[in-house]
Order: C-alpha cells, then sequence, then structure tokens
RNA sequence: CGCGGGAUAGAGCAGUUGGUAGCUCGUCGGGCUCAUAACCCGGAGGUCGUUGGUUCAAGUCCUUCUCCCGCAACCA
C-alpha cells in the first residue's frame, strides 16, 4: 500500500491583490492530484503559500497607507481563507516574510556567492525614474515607459548577477535526458528554443532601489530580488538549509511536480533547476505549467467588470460544484474559458442529472422496495457481468490521465461510469421486478449492483468534489473508501443499512440565475468604471489647485444664444466688473429664472469664442447624464467676488 | 521566413502508428415512470481552414496560402 512519497507544490501567489477565480484554478487542480495520489497510497506533501516581497507590494502598501507588513498579512490571509473555503488540503502554507525562509534564503544567497556563483556588477537600461523600473529596448512603448508612458533615461545600478551562462549546457542536457520534465511539450519547446539554446544571460538577482524584501547579508543596501526569495520556498518549506538540512526536507525533495501557470514557466524550468545545481541539490521531476483561465474570450480584469471570485462562486453554487466545474472544463494544455452559462450546464447535466439523481433514485429504491437494507447480491446475470467490467474500467483510466495531467478526462471518466449506471437501471428496469414476488432477489441483486457501483464512483471522486463523496457514504452508510475497495467489484456489505436519499445537488433554474447575475454584473461594470475614473485622474497638489481661481458672482442678466440649442449668454458681477460668460445650460434653465442668481465662476480661464460671443470664464455645474446639467449655486449670504477654495 | 501551438456538426472538444468521422451540451422524435420535468433509445446536422501532391486508401504524411493564439530574458 505505502507507494513511497509525493511532493506537489502550487507556486506562491504574490500579495498585490486578492486572487480572482482563474488564480484559484491552481491550487483545487494541486489539490485533486494531491488527493488523488494520497487515495492511491502515496505518502503525500502538498504545499503552497505567498510570495510577498518587491516593490509593488510596498507601492501598494503606501497607497493603502499601511506598512508592507501589515499589507501583505492582511491579502495573504485572505488567499489562505480562498484556499480553506475551496476545501484544499495543502500541508503547508508558506509565507516568503516566515522567518525559517528568510534566513535560510539569505544563506543560500550566500552561499552562491561564496563559491562565486553570483557576482557584483552592474545593471544598466532603461530606466523610468517616477516608476523605478528598468525595462529592455523591446518592453518601450514608443521609446517611453510602458507603464506611465514617460520618457525614459539611460541608467546604471549596483547589483548581484548570478551564472546562468556557467549551467546553461547542464540544464540542456538535463531538459534532453528527461523528457517529462517540461509539461506540456510545447513549453519545452519553446524553453528549449526562446531561451536556452540562444545562451543564457546572467540573471540579476538583487535590488538597490527598493527595501521591501530579503536583505543581502553581506552588503545591506542590497535585498534579493524575486528570484532566488521565490523559487526558493518550495525547499524552505520543507526545512532546507544549506549546512543542514532537515528530515523532512531529506525525505520529500525533490519534488515530483510543481504545478505552476504557464507564464512562469520560464522561471521554474531555467532559473530554478540552474539554482538547484548551483547549490547541488537534485532537480524537480516535473514542472506543470498549466493554461490559464478566462472569462468568455477576454482575460478577466477589474476595468471589465468581469472579474469572478472564487467566494462569490461558492456562495452561489457551493464548493464543490465550483470545483467540479474548474475541473471539469479546463482543458490540460490550451486555456479554458469560465462562463455562467457553462457553469450552469454543466451543474445541472452533470451534477444533477447524472451523478444526484442516479445517487437519489437508486438509494430511493433500495429504501422502497428493501428498507434500505439489500438481502442478497447472488442472483447475476450477463447484463451484470458487462456492467461491473465497465465500472471497474474507470480507475484504470483515470489513473492514465492522471498521469499526463488530464484532469478533465479523468473526472469523465466516473462522470462515465454514472452514466452507465443509469443505462443499466433501464436495462434491469427495478420498477419492473418489484411487481414480481418471485423477482426478489433478482431485484435486490440488481439494487445491490448500483449501489456498490456508486460506492465506487464515491470513491473515485473524493479527489474531486470531496464533501459530495461524502454525502453519498453516508446515504448508503458505508465507510469503505480504500484505494483496494475499488479495484474489484463487491466491498459494499450486504446488509447494511441505508439511510434516507437526499439530492445532492438542487437544479438550478438557468434562465433566471443568469438574469439575477446579469443584474449583478452590470452593477459590478458600473462601480469599476466609477473607480477606473477616480483612479484615472492624476492627483495634484494644492498648487496645482491654487493656480484655479474660483470667485462667487451674480448674475445680472440671462439670454439665450439665437444659433445655439444648448447656451446661454449670461453677465455676470464679479464684484469689480460686469463681464460675459456663455454657458451651456440652455436645455436645463431658463434664462428669466436664473437673474439675481449667485454661482461660482472659474475667473482666470482664458476667454474662448463659442458662437461668436466671447466668453470670459466657465460657470460651474454638475454633469448628471446625456443633457442635464445641474448649476452649483451659492449661498445668498455670500458677497459677490468672494474667492472660493 | 524568430520559435511554438491551433483551425473537425449550432457551441465546446476527441481523433495514437494513414483503412467506413466520434464525444459532451443543445435541438427534434420515441421509450420508461424508480428518480431532482429527471433517466434510456434514436434522428437531423460536418466537402475535418485553403491549394496542390504522395498512396489502393489522408482529418491523419508532404506542400501553398489565410486566420487565431502562446512565447520572445530580468515586467514575479
Amino acid at each position: 500500500m505505502d507507494k513511497g512519497k509525493y511532493y506537489i507544490t502550487t507556486a506562491i501567489a504574490y500579495t498585490s491583490r486578492k486572487p480572482h477565480i482563474g488564480n484559484s484554478y491552481e491550487i483545487v487542480l494541486a489539490d485533486a492530484i494531491a488527493r488523488f495520489k494520497r487515495l492511491q497510497g502515496y505518502d503525500v506533501f502538498f504545499c503552497t503559500g505567498t510570495d510577498e516581497h518587491g516593490q509593488k507590494i510596498e507601492n501598494y502598501a503606501n497607497d493603502a497607507g499601511v506598512t508592507p507588513k501589515e499589507y501583505v498579512d492582511k491579502v495573504s490571509g485572505e488567499i489562505r481563507a480562498i484556499c480553506d473555503l475551496l476545501n484544499t488540503t495543502y500541508d503547508h502554507f508558506i509565507r516568503t516574510t516566515d522567518d525559517y525562509h528568510e534566513k535560510a534564503v539569505q544563506k543560500i544567497f550566500k552561499k552562491l556567492y561564496d563559491q562565486g556563483d553570483i557576482y557584483k556588477g552592474a545593471y544598466e537600461g532603461n530606466y523610468c525614474v517616477p516608476c523605478e523600473s528598468f525595462f529592455t529596448d523591446s518592453q518601450l512603448v514608443n521609446g517611453r515607459c510602458p507603464d506611465c508612458g514617460r520618457e525614459v533615461k539611460f541608467a546604471k545600478e549596483e547589483a548581484y548577477f548570478f551564472k546562468l551562462s556557467k549551467y546553461q549546457k547542464r540544464l540542456e542536457e538535463y531538459i534532453e535526458a528527461n523528457p517529462d520534465f517540461i509539461y506540456p511539450e510545447s513549453r519545452k519547446k519553446e524553453m528549449l528554443n526562446n531561451f536556452i539554446r540562444p545562451g543564457l544571460q546572467d540573471l540579476c538577482v538583487s535590488r538597490t532601489s527598493f527595501k521591501w524584501g530579503i536583505p543581502v547579508t553581506f552588503d545591506e543596501k542590497h535585498v534579493i530580488y524575486v528570484w532566488i526569495d521565490a523559487l526558493s520556498n518550495y525547499i524552505t518549506a520543507l526545512g532546507y538549509d544549506v549546512d543542514h538540512p532537515s528530515e523532512k526536507y531529506k525525505k520529500y525533495w525533490p519534488a515530483d511536480v510543481h504545478i505552476i501557470g504557464k507564464d512562469i514557466v520560464r522561471f521554474h524550468t531555467i532559473y530554478w533547476p540552474i539554482m538547484l545545481m548551483a547549490l547541488g541539490e537534485p532537480l524537480p521531476k516535473q514542472v506543470y505549467g498549466h493554461p490559464w483561465l478566462l472569462f468568455g474570450s477576454d482575460k478577466m480584469s477589474k476595468s471589465k467588470g468581469n472579474v469572478i471570485y472564487a467566494d462569490e462562486l461558492v456562495a452561489r453554487f457551493g464548493v464543490d460544484a465550483v470545483r467540479y466545474y474548474l475541473l471539469s472544463e479546463m482543458p490540460h494544455a490550451t486555456d479554458g474559458s469560465i462562463s455562467y452559462e457553462t457553469m450552469i450546464e454543466r451543474y445541472n447535466s452533470d451534477l444533477a442529472n447524472t451523478l444526484g439523481n442516479l445517487v437519489n433514485r437508486t438509494v430511493a429504491m433500495a429504501n422502497k422496495y428493501f428498507d434500505g437494507v439489500l438481502p442478497c447480491n447472488s442472483e447475476r446475470t450477463e447484463l451484470d457481468d458487462a456492467f461491473v467490467s465497465d465500472i471497474l474500467s474507470a480507475l484504470p483510466s483515470m489513473e492514465k490521465s492522471f498521469s499526463e495531467f488530464k484532469i478533465a478526462d479523468a473526472l469523465e471518466a466516473v462522470i462515465n461510469s454514472a452514466k452507465r449506471s443509469n443505462k443499466y437501471i433501464d436495462e434491469t428496469a427495478p420498477w419492473a421486478l418489484a411487481k414480481n414476488e418471485a423477482d426478489r432477489n433478482r431485484l435486490s441483486t440488481v439494487l445491490y449492483n448500483l449501489i456498490e457501483a456508486i460506492r465506487i464512483i464515491a470513491v473515485e471522486l473524493t479527489p474531486f468534489i470531496p464533501d459530495t463523496a461524502d454525502k453519498i457514504f453516508s446515504q448508503i452508510n458505508t465507510d469503505i473508501k480504500s484505494y483496494d475497495s475499488i479495484l474489484s467489484f463487491g466491498a459494499y456489505p450486504l446488509g447494511t443499512k441505508m439511510n434516507l436519499p437526499e439530492p445532492l445537488f438542487n437544479r438550478i433554474d438557468a434562465a433566471k440565475m443568469l438574469e439575477d447575475i446579469e443584474a449583478e454584473m452590470n452593477r459590478k461594470a458600473l462601480e469599476a468604471q466609477r473607480m477606473t475614473e477616480m483612479e484615472g485622474i492624476a492627483k495634484i497638489g494644492i498648487d496645482d489647485f491654487a493656480k484655479v481661481d474660483l470667485r462667487v458672482v451674480q448674475i445680472t442678466a440671462a439670454e439665450r444664444v439665437k444659433k445655439a440649442k444648448k447656451l446661454l449668454k449670461l453677465t455676470v458681477n464679479d464684484g469689480l466688473a460686469e463681464r460675459t460668460v456663455v454657458s451651456g445650460i440652455a436645455k436645463c434653465y431658463d434664462p428669466e429664472n436664473l437673474v439675481g442668481k449667485k454661482v461660482i465662476l472659474v475667473s482666470n480661464l482664458k476667454p474662448a469664442v463659442l458662437c461668436g460671443i466671447e466668453s470670459q470664464g466657465m460657470i460651474l455645474a454638475a454633469d448628471c447624464g446625456e443633457d442635464n446639467v445641474r448649476l452649483i449655486f451659492a449661498d445668498d449670504g455670500i458677497d459677490v467676488g468672494a474667492k472660493v477654495r
């Protein structure tokens, strides 16, 4: 039964903000694999966590007015809460701000420096001062900073570099000798052709431009830049230490698989193996770069208002439905897409109809015909043999799919067992057998076969939808759920008293829910739009504001501008003199009602000619929608000419 | 010609070594009534992106072109 150890990791999530469902896919994927391996009898160690250093975090924290540590504590907590919400069984949750990690990373850095793999050099490139970032020529947009659009200048910064080139040959040989190391295949080709074969440049591994990172012990003004810090988590989480590796490390390292997003394949298949080579440690056996989850055909983004968060989905559909959807809908090599339509469709057809209804009708019959206790399972026919053989074929098929990370295929194999069971019910027609006392044993045998099939299905569902599997075990009242118990047919004990059926998944009224969701999405999109409008406006200093001269003025005359629909020609008194102002408020105000009113004037605005009339200023008004403009009236008690600020 | 992946029924996808084109959802018709208007069976629907070729035989091999996508080094 003991098949040895299995160490699996996800990438550690960057704590810049709350992750959306696309980010959460990875942990669920890794969890399904981890659970399956445990089921098979492996001693599994499953690690995930958060990556918490860097310039961006420093900036976000600044904006939020908190310390970087406070900021990452909050976000890391949110991320962990999502992992828990999704019912993932990680064995360790590492944070790169954890004390043991920081110490271990410092020692790693020192060791690499001492043995000459890290050296001090200078980083040169296009530098954007406000963004405090370097950019390569190819990153620049029209020769300007891709982030803020401002001009960049050539700059040099002292930095430590890691000699990747030294290990290039060895890495290439390793990848070729281990064809499964980079998975899927297309990623391997990308890495070899684009990066490794053309020649590796040394990697910048320290920064002096920000403070929020692990300090270099022998050169205090440097902090360790992301790679050596973040990637090391896979070994520090096990208690790796340059001098005294822990027992746990010796037991579990090397990792059997790193589950990561396709965007960071490069770091995990080039930098990371080379780091390990330099440290003299074994390399991970496999790196799986999984595809991304898109919303429809778009990437999720806040500005589009199409961000979906795990907790929202769970609130609507339940944990297992979300897990099921993520695991069944994602292809193993190309990007998948999420939509509420397909989510509801899958929920109804697979979970409610095929699986839920199967369990419900079978348990109902067992209760109805035998009061929940089946007395016999020996009255068999060829029909049964074909059925049993099909049910038992699911497990080998699952194992093959898992070994290729085709998780959706593995899940489909189980659902197919449920479909096969529904078909078996139709073939045997238990309700017809029930009408004949002579068919009593046959009826019991049929129901037994179904219950045993359901038990096997439940065991196989455990890696994917564990809560549902438990509900099934509870309904058929068994705790026989080992891997061995599903290798052959018949482990379910005769004479077990089953519980009453209870629906596993209630069907969803698609039209109604979609309408509901639509309304909510619209609300969110509007909110997001407002947020970006706010963010889009550059902050100005008090000096800038002071440049605007605002005065309270009184309207002394008003008339429509003949050639214009929207314009009123106003004469206003600013306390010193009268002046003419043209204002686009004709659709909302009649001229006669405005005379005598006090309003606020931008008095130092450059004059402009509108419809042949020179306007010497602008009256403040609020945009309240299409063609709906409302003036800001000043309190009557204010003296004409008073300055507003 | 930077490297790589893809184009198959209304939608989403399978199609290993070339040998009568499949699956899921949807749709239409039938069956059944144990069950969550569920379940089972069947029908319709594809010139397998385009051009030319190899072959007795090509979605599957070679070639032309078109379109889509990923990667392109210190942006985690």
